[in-house]
DNA sequence: CTGCGTGCAAAATGTTTGCAATGTG
DNA sequence: CACATTGCAAACATTTTGCACGCAG
């Protein structure tokens, strides 16, 4: 699922936004991180490239993104928002040791037995996440 | 699954905590309410008899109740901590429409064929959360 | 030139902590 | 009576917002 770097720059314009360096940055970090990162360390990253980008980009640009839908935000173990670019189906992995959250495809384990109405409700969709040791720190 | 008012100081004292009118209101509440209360709804319950109970206490006593497992912490949609006196195993709906938070029993709908490792990953558990519209909302 | 986007700083939340006064065991 | 717990206020952390300047179309 490579996403090219002129991929980015569409992806951007795709969600009615202009095409700047930072907002280049933040998605390219998103891409190449596999952690889910949150806002702080995406500002941290590309504060290397861009010492004077600020918080605010960083959210702005994030926000746009996730109202777009090209970007979901993730909420595991504490209130800090992470940020994940990949919008299909999916589930995700937590290691409980080093924090990292992996996705997971959406077939990884067989397909879940969850119905589409349960005691009076309607249910649209689910999100399932694992918890256990990821390859590294097992 | 009721828990008598008697029940709710042994709960306190299995915790190592000492039986005080606040931490009886939040657990009294936490047990009353069925929508996963974040701490503010806590403080803003507790208040009704409580005027002078403040966030201090309320935040104490969550998170010695946490710390002792006798409560787990949920963190859903926002970055707002929720907190669920179920500690067994179950599983989560979330009303899109109010915003309510369901517990779900563990085998509601058929065990998950959930494996217990998964490409190098050691599995230890999971999470499932459902989204849709409640009953009251449908 | 028009206006979106940036960066800085301040504000708005949500949560934690320090401490004197108080209530519990 | 000893000391855990309370309530208040201040500190913290994360996210949002206001605004002047700058760059792109």
């Amino acid at each position: 699922m490579g996403v090219g770097p002129h991929d980015i720059a569409r992806l951007l314009e795709g969600c009615g936004l202009r095409v700047t360096p930072q907002r280049h940055a933040v998605v390219e970090h998103l891409e190449r991180a596999r952690t889910h990162p949150s806002a702080e360390e995406i500002l941290a990253a590309i504060n290397r490239r861009f010492p004077r980008a600020s918080k605010a980009t960083v959210y702005n640009t994030l926000n746009a993104l996730v109202a777009a839908g090209a970007v979901r935000t993730l909420y595991v173990e504490d209130g800090v928002a992470r940020y994940d670019l990949n919008v299909g189906r999916h589930h995700h992995f937590v290691c409980d040791e080093c924090g990292r959250i992996e996705d997971l495809p959406f077939d990884a384990f067989g397909r879940l037995p969850v119905a589409r109405s349960l005691g009076g409700r309607r249910v649209d969709r689910f999100d399932l996440t694992l918890h256990g040791r990821c390859a590294d720190c097992r």
